[in-house]
DNA sequence: GTCTGTTATTGGCAGCCTGCCAATAGTAGG
DNA sequence: CCTACTATTGGCAGGCTGCCAATAACAGAC
């Protein structure tokens, strides 16, 4: 019956990415709770305790899984900002837009606006990818990087962003085309009239 | 030493009061996971068998807490809708930035934009509140809350609402001002360029 | 004031989950 | 071929959760 697929021996960077894999749609199926190790191990072909040997602790691990999955996102390539400002805020909002395939979009919206499991210390990760993500914003758009409050701003315009993208890829309340428009319309207010204003 | 308090009996209602109020102390603090029926009951002064009589479940107790959590904001009065656009903007936004204390905003902004520990069930109950937010921005600022589009649109400009909240009232990064500036000419521009277009 | 029925409240049992660690067995190099 | 090295396992101990029968406040009747 069971295939007890016969003690393999992986080089652990293997073994490391082969759990972290499994893990990582286990953790976006279910909350964090509802997910116990041994399953975890099943999932991964492997006995419980290697989890532990990897990762120390399941929390460890879940903290794994969201660090890896807040990086996809900013490690796109950016378009250069050149052109009008109407211009750099199109293609700001694009990449942003981008920034959201089909299937991870379940993850990261998760992961970004939601939070799985969360507390301050997932907190902080995902508000440093944020945080990263507004920088690049704030330079497609011409904006100071360094500023502070322009920061502060933008990162919250990333809400605006995430809370869109929610409704364009997950509810479907609204297309992508409105979602864009939603987004150009108001990053082009902000840079325009409210950052000077600070 | 120990205050052996003297088994105390209560009305039904009293007990599941008190019972919410240590809840909700505790998982403002620390993580879903992080937390034991067992320091729930003792915060409680209460038998631990007592949770799952009154509540069933962990989990629906937190349930509990988080639906009477995200209530909050939406049982504040609506100003009335009156004056110019610009003014109505002002008023609802207002409105937004007033729904916040500033010991109930650990707790909202928590339970609003991160989400301490959740799930698709605690997701709805968030989106649920979140939508009744967007109705009343809505009628404030004389759109239409029955057009699908508008709505979607307006839970997304909440996000944003939220995320300015958040850098204002948590991180600090923001005053005040700035943030009703910001959410401001946002919604001021939502309103006239982007709903109609949709 | 006492007694009794109702039911709020408790305490402990059984099962599952987690972290730990010593034992086991692939595998590469001599 | 055989021997270290170390990836991998399995089981133990403690803690947490849900459940349920036993207990004891409290209200109302007399």
């Amino acid at each position: 019956m069971t295939e007890t697929a016969r003690r393999q021996r992986l080089s652990p960077d293997q073994r490391r990415e082969q759990i972290l894999v499994a893990a990582e749609r286990l953790f976006a199926e279910r909350p964090y709770v509802d997910v116990s190790t041994t399953e975890l191990a099943a999932a991964a072909g492997v006995a419980r305790g290697l989890l532990n040997h990897y990762f120390g602790d399941k929390r460890a691990l879940y903290l794994d899984v969201v660090r890896r999955a807040s990086l996809l996102p900013t490690l796109e390539d950016v378009p250069l900002p050149t052109g009008s400002l109407t211009e750099r805020v199109d293609a700001a909002v694009h990449w942003f837009l981008g920034s959201i395939t089909p299937e991870r979009a379940t993850y990261l919206t998760i992961g970004a606006a939601e939070g799985v499991g969360d507390d301050a210390e997932v907190r902080a990760i995902l508000d440093e990818a944020h945080d990263l993500a507004a920088g690049r914003v704030l330079e497609l758009v011409g904006g100071d990087p360094a500023d502070a409050a322009s920061r502060a701003a933008i990162r919250a315009f990333g809400e605006l962003a995430r809370g869109a993208i929610r409704e364009w890829s997950r509810a479907g309340t609204l297309t992508r085309a409105q979602a864009h428009l939603l987004l150009r319309e108001s990053l082009l207010v902000i840079v325009e009239n409210v950052l000077p204003g600070l």
